[in-house]
RNA sequence: GGAGGAGUGGCCGAGUGGUCGAAGGCGCUCGCCUGCUAAGCGAGUGUGCGGGCUAAAACCCGCACCGCGGGUUCGAAUCCCGCCUCCUCCGCCA
């Protein structure tokens, strides 16, 4: 959410920056419910105090035993009370519509996001390592991972439908395998804290990180309950410290956690189709940090770097993409994208996503931490990023490591956590 | 699912219709005292919103907030209704 003070103090720049996404917003209307809001405020307290010191000479009045004074007093109090509350619940609709447009106009774009309309002007900021060379046709990760007898897709669509995949014996095993893998370098080496989450959120959370109420599409929502299944660990992490107020001295917190997570792809039938890249149901180690304003694109910078090594230990080529304001998510001010190469399909897939969110997500989700020096408490900056997208590993893992006979050689620092086996063999 | 109990400030805890934003205590901050520490003494110590002042703050004024949402009343932490959460017991269950 915007600060309503900053739309209001320098309308035209928010305007201007928002307009970079591609879309106008009604800055206008919410300027005109503001200066509503405050006037009917204004017009309640005045009648609230009026009402209050009226209030307490009637119980004075009526301690000195002047029961007549104070019936009249207490009449004339009586009709103001009327307007009051028509006021206040004219007051309380203005609130609730400028609430409503506010939260789902989108974060401001950090200046330094390159301007674009859509995903083509995303711009290359980084490469890292080699595509592996072939002497025979690379296959997609469907086929190998079928003809292997790891990735069963028929049965999936039988057990509950497209877009769903069961993992047998070796694949099973490599996803289990790269979840602690993650987790471990994660929690060990770069100092995140282990959480593990529920994996069903209330409206309240979603709200907070800012997937409602304008995608509420993209949810998996409970029959008869006001609950979701998260689609990011994003979600359940960042809203931990929901409604609190942190002590400086604990900032940054580094949290990392593995969840499920379940996406409706409304917007995406015929992408994707085959294969396990764009699934109902996929495994994620989830980065999320908690940091003070000065620093959080210090902090974005050595989030994408956690997430990058994850690759560079597995040996997987990728490159970096800074997206444009066009192709910015709704809450992110500045986001990078880790995309490995799919030698399979001849393309770099999507694998990671960091996003600095500056106060957007703290001030929906009301997140602040007090200055040292005392003083006004303050909304933290939250980021999170992917550490990585799980199933996606396995694709990569399975095109870029594929060998002519059909069998896949397991990256050398995997085979630890996966009983020391070092190829999966048709 | 059934029966009962409880939700007040950073924490504990008093308050059942009228200066209650809320007694008291703990904690914390500042000052005093003191070989050091502890104890003791004094002062201060919530958040949000609106307005004023300001370059901006500090500051000042007002309003709201005692789980959440309604209602009664001139006036609600206090009375009434609905909801949520937590706890205890019983039943069921991984």
């Amino acid at each position: 959410m915007l600060d309503i003070r900053l739309i209001r103090e320098k309308p035209d720049w928010v305007k201007e920056r928002l307009k970079t996404r591609g879309e106008d917003y009604p800055i206008n209307k919410i300027l005109e419910l503001d200066k509503t809001r405050r006037e009917l405020i204004q017009k309640v307290e005045n009648l609230r105090h009026f009402r209050r010191e009226k209030s307490e000479i009637i119980g004075k009045l009526k301690k000195e035993g002047k029961n007549e004074e104070a019936q009249i007093l207490a009449q004339e109090v009586k009709n103001l009370g009327n307007e009051l509350k028509f006021l206040e619940v004219k007051l309380r609709e203005i609130e609730t519509e400028l609430k409503n447009l506010l939260s789902v106009l989108p974060n401001i774009p950090h200046e330094s996001v390159p301007i674009g309309k859509d995903e083509t002007e995303n711009v290359v900021v980084k490469r890292w390592g080699e595509p592996p060379q072939f002497d025979f046709e690379p296959k997609p990760h469907w086929e190998i991972g079928e003809k292997l007898g790891i990735l069963d897709f028929e049965r999936a669509a039988k057990l509950t439908g497209s877009r769903f995949v069961v993992y047998w014996n070796e694949g099973a095993l490599l996803e289990r395998a790269l979840i602690n893998f993650m987790l471990d370098l994660h929690i060990k080496k770069h100092g995140y804290k282990e959480i593990l989450p529920p994996f069903i959120v209330n409206e309240t959370s979603l709200f907070g990180t800012g997937q409602l109420p304008k995608f509420k599409e993209d949810l998996f929502k409970l029959e008869e309950w006001d609950y979701y299944l998260v689609p990011t660990a994003e979600v359940p992490v960042t809203n931990l410290h929901r409604d609190e107020i942190l002590p400086e001295e604990v900032l940054p917190l580094y949290y990392t956690a593995y969840t499920p997570c379940f996406r409706a792809e409304a917007g995406a039938h015929g992408k994707d189709t085959r294969g396990i890249v764009r699934q109902h149901q996929f495994n994620k180690v989830e980065l999320v940090k908690f940091v003070k304003p000065e620093t959080s694109y210090d902090e974005l910078e050595s989030l994408l770097l956690d997430a990058e090594e994850v690759l560079q230990l597995l040996g997987l080529h990728y490159r970096v993409v800074v997206l444009c304001t066009g192709d910015l998510g709704f809450a992110a001010a500045k986001t990078y994208d880790i995309e490995v190469w799919a030698p399979g399909q001849n393309r770099y897939v999507e694998i990671s996503s960091c996003s600095n969110f500056e106060d957007f997500q703290a001030r929906r989700a009301n997140i602040r931490y007090r200055p040292k020096e005392g003083g006004k408490p303050c909304f933290v900056h939250t980021l999170n990023g992917s550490g990585l997208a799980v199933g996606r590993t396995v694709m990569a893992i399975l095109e870029n490591y594929q060998q002519e006979d059909g069998s896949i050689i397991i990256p050398k620092i995997l085979r630890p956590y996966m009983g020391g086996l070092e190829k999966i063999k048709p």
